[in-house]
RNA sequence: GUCCCCAUCGUCUAGCCUGGUCAGGACAAGAGCUUUUCAAGCUCUCGACACCGGUUCAAAUCCGGUUGGGGACACCA
């Protein structure tokens, strides 16, 4: 049984890099029907807080990577401390009183060799004990060295490939160290490649945002993510792109990984959540959205009609980048004063339109049925008998009732927007003799 | 400074293992089409095997070196 885990420290958000760790860790397993096994590295008690905690359980959640078993180093430490004294007692490790502490550290002794492994992307790394210095195992305070923990812990978890990223290459000869002076089988280990940000160097935040939680206020779909995510280091082959987690899992092999760093683009993670925008189903979308038009008061808390934003989010779906798009695109939905933006309204409205924008309004005074159809119907025989371009008219009635010169269709707009509200913005148009 | 990893279009990548297809796709960019806009859709264009040497009839593919990029060297994780 294969069993693999994520081990995140909660001195941080989880950040993009660390959400692609987790990713190939979950999809390996999953692959291979073994576990997930999630361990909190909270050694570190000053540095480590709840929020971060939270922060990294919720976002995995909503990742979708669900875990088989939870462990929390901070409640490991007396385990730790028995594995350092039993090496002690070997003679594999020694201790040492810092200058100005009171208590010992307990410091494990490297004897020069050569350290072979075998890394399941990379293939075989050869390292020179000789180039590593001995390795603290427990601190002067009583907590674990973080090399020394991570190897009690995958021995005693029963970790059997350890897959992390391109950053813990030189902890493994390290690590491969303790195993054996231990006496515990070494795992199989799979280094992937880190995501640099668009300057080279680390993703940092200065070349954006890097928690996950970021992008879900954003208003990124965690399926176009992952997929993003995805795709940075692994390719399911034949010229696929948008794929589906469940067929992910099927062709997923670590084996397969890339070896060369990878550069996060924002393009790309921003045409992935149009594509996933699309398909999602509009209810779910609409439910992701109603918090941040409340949010806004563009709706109240307690009383707004679902079916109504179900109907413009399905308007908008196309054409949106994320989610949180809406809100501004969609405004004049909401809004009793509209914003015209003050160009559209140059361009299209600066030349009196009165008589057209009356006669329009008598026009949908007079239809028997208020539809999509039946506007468009009125509208093109209105201007067919004026003898003007339909787009002559569409423009400006675009701007006059959405602000904008971008949106949806105008008979959509108007037919959501309703009769009254419709001949009530274009009657600011219209000069009164 | 020492050690380690990596190297195909601007970006993500397929191809490399098992040398021989105009080096394929996607994002971005540019052009056009879509007689209602687009940041939607469709079509087309631009664009890469880092360099040098070797092996071979033949190298993106195998080998060596150079250069470039990245990472690690804590009583952080």
């Amino acid at each position: 049984m294969i069993r693999v885990r994520f081990a995140p420290s909660p001195t941080g958000n989880l950040h993009i890099g660390g959400a692609r760790t987790a990713l190939f860790n979950w999809l390996y397993a999953k692959a291979k029907k073994g576990k997930f096994i999630l361990r909190i590295e909270d050694t570190d008690k000053v540095r480590s807080k709840k929020e971060y905690l939270d922060e990294i359980l919720y976002s995995l959640k909503w990742l979708g990577f669900d875990w088989d078993e939870v462990y929390y180093q901070g409640q490991r430490f007396d385990i730790y401390r028995e594995h350092a004294e039993r090496l002690l007692k070997t003679g594999a490790a020694y201790t040492e009183k810092l200058q100005d502490s009171s208590s010992c550290a307990i410091i494990f002794k490297v004897i020069p060799q050569k350290i072979k492994i075998n890394d399941l992307i990379r293939g075989e790394i050869e390292f020179d004990a000789q180039d590593i210095k001995d390795q603290v195992l427990i601190k002067s305070d009583g907590s674990p060295a973080y090399n020394f923990a991570c190897v009690v812990d995958d021995a005693a978890m029963n970790i059997t490939h350890v897959i992390r990223g391109d950053d813990h290459i030189s902890n493994t000869p390290k690590q491969v160290l303790l195993y054996k002076a231990l006496g515990y089988p070494v795992p199989e280990f799979a280094h992937l490649p880190l995501i640099l940000g668009k300057e080279g160097g680390r993703l940092s935040k200065r070349t954006g945002a890097t928690a996950i939680s970021d992008y879900r206020k954003m208003g990124y779909l965690p399926e176009a993510l992952v997929n993003y995510l995805l795709l940075l280091g692994w390719s399911p082959g034949g010229n696929r792109e948008v794929i589906d987690i469940k067929e992910a899992i099927k062709l997923f092999d670590i084996k397969d990984a890339n070896k060369t760093a990878a550069t996060f683009d924002l393009d790309k993670l921003n045409w992935f959540n149009n594509q996933y925008l699309k398909k999602e189903d509009a209810q779910t979308l609409a439910d992701t959205v109603i918090p941040i038009l409340i949010d806004k008061k563009y709706i109240p808390a307690d009383n707004f009609d679902r079916n109504y934003i179900i109907s413009l989010v399905k308007l908008f779906q196309g054409r949106l980048t994320t989610l949180n798009d809406f809100a501004d695109w969609a405004d004049f939905f909401f809004l009793q004063e509209i914003k015209i933006d003050p160009k559209a309204e140059e361009k299209f409205l600066s030349k009196d339109l009165s008589r057209e924008f009356a006669l329009f309004c008598q026009r949908l005074d007079a239809l028997d049925k208020f539809d999509i159809a039946s506007t468009e119907a009125a509208f093109r025989e209105m201007v067919k008998e004026l003898d003007i371009e339909a787009k002559t008219l569409i423009h400006p009635i675009r701007v006059a009732l959405t602000g904008k010169t971008i949106g949806p269709g105008l008979f959509e707009v108007i037919y959501y927007l309703g009769k009254e509200r419709t001949k009530e913005r274009l009657s600011k148009f219209i000069k009164k003799e």
